[in-house]
DNA sequence: GCCGTTTTCGGCCCGACTGTTTTCAGTCG
């Protein structure tokens, strides 16, 4: 391949001159929200730019492609002439006249202002117009002068609620990874179950979702005596601040700086609290819109008609009461799921117990720290069918990469051992590196001997969009080539996703019969949720692998099965769900 | 600004807690 630089400047001449970005599109669309709501527009016009916002960000397509093949943005939920007419400007422009329009006449930066503990809309107005506050600077200046607490409506309290969140910025905010987060959630409730009257106990919140990362923590409880429920949580001794507590519910901040909500409620209303707690926000204001129209309320305690509460005590209550089959709680984002479920063609979700073996299995031949029995003996007590043993390969010397020779004696190491097992089936594989021009880092006549190949890139994670997916596509033009491992390369918090054009990859894919990983490693859970999705829609296969390095790595298969469910990923899509005799075949090109 | 088994106008999810109030607005989830 020519050197990059070479292949950026072609590509940089021919195509567009900017590329737009759907999270920036969502990200101006925020701004739009937050600066109108805070001139005093109408609420449902802000909401409206706040729905597209979200649509926009969960959206598995790329808006600029939309807009470039010229389809209709209106179809889009919550986006109407209007706002397909802003999103395309965007698209083509790059800039948004209205919010240009706007930021005149509201300087500095008003929005950001928002995000401060106890100011929304009318407070940031109100400190505009009376004390000419332009941004965050001036904020703290008015609180450290004092001169904040004497505006109505603002008081000591606020102001050194906002000081504090101020001088402490930044620390405690990130979101924590799902795996971190539920040893911590265990804790809680084993804690919680501790309370006088107790009855059940749950976490909700996008835990309950199991998105990749959490930004607090959402805990319910029954019992007879909520308050005291909540009285018996305080004394958690992780618990290093109270930002708020009542009657039925609390809020605390713990140590590692994680924020924890606590809602008590009666039984008869825990499946309705449940619901409620467990969100999304889009999907339960689309769930009170369908009571609505049926005459009836849907609150945190039930749904009611007039005073009689008509269900609450469990979920399928609820739902059944709106018409509505369980959805399951990884569905639940106002992305469709609500119609698929009225309409009867919810998916069916892949589980744990779907999964027939791991197909990304490393031992101390590269870098894993167990041998080829142990990780053998450790997949045959979670009852797998079989493995595939994927070291990686000689470019990668830090993880002592197999070269040929090596590879050739591990090949002879796993046929001895699948002599000796009955019950358990090893594949020879290899995860080899995916070279910066595309091409394997192991000759053919070594791949051919192999059962299955995953390709995986390890370095130059920054060429650019067309570059990166080209190298990818070249790869996959290797027939020997069955899988790409962790395809976008993303370390969660540590290393974005690398530019890949996942539709032009995941079509690429189809066409030569090569399937995408959902690895699960903690820290990767890559392909992400809205890529999994995406490659559903296009019929591509997966395969939920864990990367194991170690036994106990193992249990990562968890997480590659939230992110495919997250994903609307069936059984069906699954390349590991399929008995020996067919995956075979399915990993012949 | 969007949307429609309430359909082109008139609606748009709902409640808890706090702080600043003297009966409730604002914020948050």
């Amino acid at each position: 391949m020519a050197p990059a630089g070479t292949l950026r400047g072609q590509i940089a001449e021919a195509g567009p001159a900017v590329t737009v970005h759907n999270a920036d599109i969502a990200a101006t669309f925020e701004k739009v929200a937050d600066l109108l709501e805070i001139e005093g527009a109408n609420a449902f016009r802000v909401r409206a730019w706040r729905k597209a916002a979200q649509t926009i960000a969960a959206l598995p397509r790329k808006l600029s492609d939309m807009v470039g093949a010229g389809e209709d943005l209106r179809e889009l939920p919550g986006i109407g002439e209007d706002l397909a007419a802003r999103i395309a400007e965007i698209v083509d422009t790059g800039k948004l006249a209205l919010l240009e329009e706007i930021e005149r006449r509201t300087p500095g930066d008003l929005a950001e202002l928002m995000d401060l503990p106890g100011l929304g809309p009318k407070r940031v107005l109100a400190l505009h117009e009376t004390l000419g506050v332009t941004g965050i600077e001036d904020v703290l200046r008015a609180a450290r002068t004092g001169a904040l607490r004497k505006l109505p409506g603002f008081g000591p309290k606020l102001q050194e609620q906002i000081l504090h969140a101020l001088t402490t910025r930044g620390a405690g905010e990130k979101r924590m990874r799902l795996m971190v987060a539920s040893a911590i959630a265990d804790d809680l409730l084993g804690h919680l179950r501790t309370a006088p009257g107790i009855g059940e106990v749950a976490v909700a919140g996008s835990f309950r979702r199991r998105k990749e990362t959490v930004g607090d923590l959402d805990l319910l409880a029954s019992g007879s005596t909520p308050a005291r429920i909540v009285d018996h949580f305080m004394t958690q001794e992780d618990i290093a601040a109270v930002v708020e507590k009542g009657g039925t519910r609390a809020t605390v901040i713990l140590r590692g700086g994680l924020q924890v909500d606590l809602r008590a409620v009666p039984a008869e209303s825990f499946g309705a609290t449940l619901q409620y707690l467990t969100g999304s926000k889009a999907h339960n204001v689309a769930l009170r819109r369908l009571a609505r129209a049926d005459g009836l309320k849907l609150n945190e305690y039930g749904i009611f008609r007039n005073r009689d509460q008509l269900a609450g005590r469990t979920e399928e209550d609820v739902y059944a009461m709106l018409g509505l089959p369980w959805i399951p709680p990884e569905l639940r984002e106002n992305q469709g799921e609500i119609e698929a479920a009225r309409e009867g063609r919810l998916p069916r979700l892949v589980t744990r117990a779907d999964i027939r073996g791991d197909l990304h299995i490393h031992t101390r031949a590269s870098d894993g720290s167990a041998t080829l029995a142990g990780m053998a003996a450790a997949a045959r007590a979670l009852g797998y069918e079989y493995i595939a043993i994927t070291e990686h390969s000689q470019r990668v010397t830090v993880a002592h990469g197999l070269d040929e020779t090596r590879l050739a004696e591990q090949i002879d190491e796993i046929d001895a051992l699948n002599a000796t097992l009955k019950d358990l089936a090893i594949l020879k594989g290899v995860e080899v590196d995916i070279l910066e021009d595309g091409s394997l880092d192991l000759p053919d006549s070594i791949l051919r001997r192999l059962d299955i190949v995953l390709g995986a890139v390890h370095s130059a994670f920054g060429l650019d969009r067309d570059a990166q997916t080209d190298r990818l596509l070249r790869a996959m033009d290797n027939p020997n080539l069955n899988l790409i491992a962790h395809p976008t390369g993303r370390l969660i918090g540590r290393r974005d996703a690398m530019e890949i054009d996942m539709p032009r990859l995941i079509d690429g894919a189809a066409r030569r019969g090569v399937f995408l990983e959902i690895n699960g490693q903690p820290d990767r859970l890559d392909l992400d949720d809205r890529h999994c999705h995406m490659a559903k829609l296009a019929g591509l296969r997966m395969a939920l692998s864990t990367d194991a390095h170690r036994p106990s790595d193992l249990e990562f298969m968890a997480g590659a099965v939230d992110q495919a469910r997250r994903g609307w990923i069936e059984a069906g899509d699954v390349l590991n769900t399929k008995p020996l005799g067919q995956l075979r075949k399915l990993l012949k090109r």
